[in-house]
DNA sequence: TCCAAATACTTTGACGTCCAAGTATTTGTT
DNA sequence: AACAAATACTTGGACGTCAAAGTATTTGGA
């Protein structure tokens, strides 16, 4: 199964054969790409013992960053930058499993709060733990490879203005 | 929506704040799944006035590299990195709008060969222009920015066994 | 030759993501 | 005060991915 050549390579020699423009642009994309594959793969490998995945993970440590441990689900999916449909969906799940509750708003009734219980808040140590084990899925990437992938895709998210203000030192 | 700071800056001061481990490896990970995510988002709007999406497109792509245009699916797959029903679905899709053949294999009759039909060839085609003009979602990484997300990402893909043998070079 | 094991693909089912539409509530204007 | 517009979340549907099980065919010994 494993290749004796690199596909990515194979890939770009192809493109340039047909006359395709912007081989330097696909290989970008196409490493990207994989990165995540390897990534998510070992992540939620790594993960299921606990019952958890990478998504409800996300949400579960973003709750134990709050001072209350509580957050409005609008809130949720705009600093994980996921769909609302998404956030209820994962939810739905973490109240499922008892990691987390629902809530109303004390003042504004549209809005929901996700609470993490003590279960929850359990449960974020062990997967933060398990995490830290595989090095995130990044095992293979020095830390030298680690800065320059920070810094190359910070200039593709200032781009694609997932914020604005300039950004403070990474280290 | 915009945030006026750096979400990631941001996580990997509460994860030290939390004490949690791995902070860089943390942050590598992450840059990863958001550059996936915005890279993802562009080229599949690109797409989608041709009825395409990047999977499809990469079947189409693979194909029309070969010298008759036909490949056997559990190629496809390989090459390709994706599972086999996740190739069955596609080519089923493919095949639908009349830009993809199925064809029993001439000699293994386990084998299903997909075949690139005229009009697939044109639309994958068109498809390569869209994606050249968006710059594969990678506007706003620079030439250098590109090349040394493709030189770290080799490392992790190497790690994770993706292909064995010394890469050629990469320009 | 015969048959268990491997291979190739499809089917089914569990999840995840997004979009579009629907409901409830609050805000901002006139 | 009244009401259109904005906001917050949920629901339902389309698609995508993977894992596991099922069917068909070929391969590789005994």
């Amino acid at each position: 199964m494993t290749l004796d050549f690199d596909p990515i390579d194979e890939a770009a020699a192809n493109w340039r054969g047909a006359g395709w423009a912007a081989v330097d642009a696909m290989t970008a994309a196409t490493s990207i790409t994989r990165a995540h594959q390897i990534l998510s793969g070992r992540v939620d490998t790594a993960l299921a013992p606990l019952g958890l995945n990478f998504s409800r993970f996300e949400v579960l440590a973003l709750l134990s960053f709050t001072k209350e441990g509580e957050l409005p689900l609008g809130k949720v999916g705009d600093r994980l930058q996921v769909h609302p449909a998404s956030v209820t969906n994962t939810v739905n799940r973490l109240e499922a499993d008892g990691l987390v509750a629902r809530k109303p708003h004390p003042t504004d009734r549209r809005t929901t709060l996700a609470v993490l219980t003590p279960a929850g808040r359990r449960r974020v140590e062990q997967a933060a733990v398990a995490l830290a084990e595989i090095e995130f899925g990044v095992a293979g990437l020095t830390g030298d490879g680690r800065r320059s992938v920070d810094a190359a895709i910070l200039e593709l998210r200032v781009a694609a203005g997932d914020f604005v203000a300039p950004p403070s030192q990474r280290r």
